[in-house]
DNA sequence: GGATTGAGTCT
DNA sequence: GGAGACTCAATCC
């Protein structure tokens, strides 16, 4: 090992990986470490690791980071990785701080080509290098037989572990390259290479949930269900497996003859829409619009969340990822905290479990507002609509008196809600069909509210053709930082592909533009939030929660809310607005 | 046991 | 048959 740190001392690039016991790396156990410095060669040190069956051929972890710190976390030898933020928080886990973070294939591959999903080194190297890897299953086995990573041969590891770190390295030399070529490299460096920094750090310091308010939370949904699924079965005049579509379908469709028409693939839809539609027909339909609403919750969230605390930190660990969104937001798993309900007082109790760290801490939630009209305002520079933005009128009350055609006076919360519906229908490349789903409409009436939209705002009805012509023309559509998004059906003949690239082409550059923005503010309140003991801990597409030490309430809110507003100048106002809670909900 | 389907949660 | 995601239970293979 010191004859190899040595050498790498002199080497200017690296590229790292670490091998652990788990694929959540908050909670991994590090089992080694591959670096490589060479396109043809790398080196893999095994770490001691009780329990494994060569724990005796490894060396101890604590002589491992003390040999390996002075490389790692000097920025001026750069690293290099695939999904580096794995390695940075695995790093961060065993004492080392991983500095000089200078690429990562995984993003790379991403920003060129988002709509791919072959980011993964085994399919990176197949299509870049015409190179088979060893793969994970290949070295472990797969299924039944299946061996723990610590198990299997040391030397079959290296070999795995090492061909990893230098498979990387050829990577990095064609991606940067493409980078390059494709005017990927401002998005790269100054966004997304930046933020997975910020990403580590947020994931490491996770989210506190009250687990027994889960718990208690639990047993009520559990009566609940339970005696809707009694009342369920009576009226259906025998037990069956609610849960089950099949089943419901004999019982809604054939024994109580209740009208359809909606079809699946496999038979006639149970979906909400169709429920909702038959409410009225029988009792039935209420207590199985209730059931669902109840057994989701309970499953998804109430009894999902707690498995998922870490014994260690009692947190929720999230795992934020870069390269699945092909807009360029962010996406979440184990668990999604992007997706933790909000709208109904049962989705609100949920939240209420989302609670400050302690005693001494506060959450702040701050979010933009509109912050995608906006942004439609912006690109489309529709003079109605930016003026609208400039005076600090409500854009919504603004719609509904161009498409009801009545003064502000007359603007009731309904048709208010309706406009609500046309302006972020517009974002979405409307149709006179799926406004008429939303709004509860005829088609023919969502027809006349798009047209007196797009006369209210004809810059919002130009820009939309002008997108389109440029992606059919460039063949990509771009955010306002250059973040790129090829269109790969906008010139086909079929009519409902194109229409369907088109609606792509039009949401994208705006979805896109609102993920580059709020990333940006990100990066810069992760700076500045170093100093304190504040620290931010979830993002939600146009949200950030912060966790706040009491004492730093007021500096925390403004600069955040001023880093969120400023991130990207537009021809519009950016507003972001926060609020302080003991719980999430109370936050938001 | 893994993949698919239907359903439902969010922005 | 509007954009982008993730998860769960049942079912299929």
């Amino acid at each position: 090992l010191k004859s190899l740190t040595a050498k790498l001392k002199k080497e200017k690039i690296l590229s790292v990986d670490t091998e652990t016991t788990s694929i959540y790396a908050v909670s991994a156990t590090m089992l080694g470490i591959s670096i490589s410095y060479d396109e043809n060669e790398g080196y893999y040190i095994p770490v001691k690791f009780e329990g494994s069956l060569f724990a005796h051929e490894c060396l101890k972890l604590e002589e491992v980071v003390l040999e390996l710190k002075p490389i790692l976390e000097n920025p001026k030898i750069l690293k290099i990785g695939q999904n580096i933020k794995y390695d940075i928080l695995v790093l961060k886990n065993h004492g080392i701080e991983l500095q000089g973070v200078s690429f990562d294939t995984m993003l790379a591959s991403f920003l060129i080509n988002p709509d791919s999903r072959r980011h993964g080194m085994d399919a990176m190297a197949e299509d870049l290098l015409d190179f088979k890897t060893i793969t994970y299953d290949e070295l472990t086995g797969v299924g039944k037989k299946r061996k723990a990573l610590y198990d299997v041969d040391l030397e079959k590891v290296a070999e795995y572990a090492a061909e990893d770190a230098f498979i990387t390295l050829r990577l990095y030399n064609i991606l940067k390259e493409k980078i390059k070529e494709s005017g990927s490299e401002k998005i790269f460096n100054e966004i997304e290479l930046p933020l997975i920094e910020v990403l580590a750090e947020m994931e490491n310091t996770g989210v506190k949930i009250d687990s027994d308010y889960f718990q208690i939370m639990s047993k009520d949904f559990d009566k609940n269900i339970k005696k809707l699924e009694k009342k369920i079965h009576i009226h259906a005049s025998r037990e069956f497996n609610i849960a089950s579509t099949q089943e419901l379908q004999k019982v809604l469709f054939e024994e109580l003859k209740l009208p359809h028409d909606k079809k699946t693939k496999t038979g006639y839809s149970t979906d909400h829409s169709v429920l909702e539609g038959l409410q009225g027909t029988h009792p039935i339909i209420e207590d199985l619009l209730e059931y669902r609403k109840y057994t989701k919750l309970k499953s998804t969230y109430i009894d999902a969340l707690p498995e998922l605390i870490n014994p260690k930190t009692l947190k929720i660990h999230t795992n934020y990822n870069q390269t699945i969104a092909a807009t360029g937001r962010l996406s979440s798993t184990d668990p999604n905290l992007q997706n933790i309900p909000i709208k109904e007082e049962v989705g609100k109790m949920i939240r209420r479990g989302f609670i400050a760290p302690s005693k001494d801490y506060v959450l702040l939630s701050l979010d933009y507002s509109q912050i995608e009209l906006r942004i439609m305002a912006h690109f489309s520079k529709d003079k109605n609509m930016i003026s609208a933005y400039q005076n600090n009128a409500d854009i919504h009350t603004e719609t509904a008196m161009a498409i009801f055609g009545v003064n502000a006076k007359e603007i009731n919360p309904d048709m208010r809600n309706k406009a609500k519906i046309v302006n972020f229908s517009v974002i979405y490349g409307v149709t006179a069909y799926g406004l008429s789903q939303n709004m509860k409409v005829t088609r023919s009436e969502a027809g006349l509210f798009i047209d007196k939209y797009f006369s209210q705002y004809p810059g919002v009805q130009t820009y939309m053709d002008e997108i389109c012509s440029i992606a059919e023309e460039k063949g990509y559509v771009e955010t306002l930082l250059g973040r790129k998004r090829f269109i790969s059906n906008i010139n086909s003949t079929k009519h409902m592909e194109k229409e369907a690239a088109k609606r792509i082409a039009i949401n994208s550059p705006i979805q896109g533009t609102s993920a580059d923005m709020i990333k940006v503010a990100m990066i810069q309140i992760h700076k500045q939030l170093k100093k304190t003991k504040s620290r931010m801990i979830m993002q939600v597409h146009d949200e950030l929660v912060l966790e706040v030490h009491k004492k730093e309430k007021k500096e925390v809110f403004a600069m955040a809310k001023e880093e969120m507003e400023k991130a990207l100048k537009l021809s519009v106002p950016i507003i972001a607005q926060g609020n302080f809670g003991d719980n999430w909900d109370e936050a938001h």
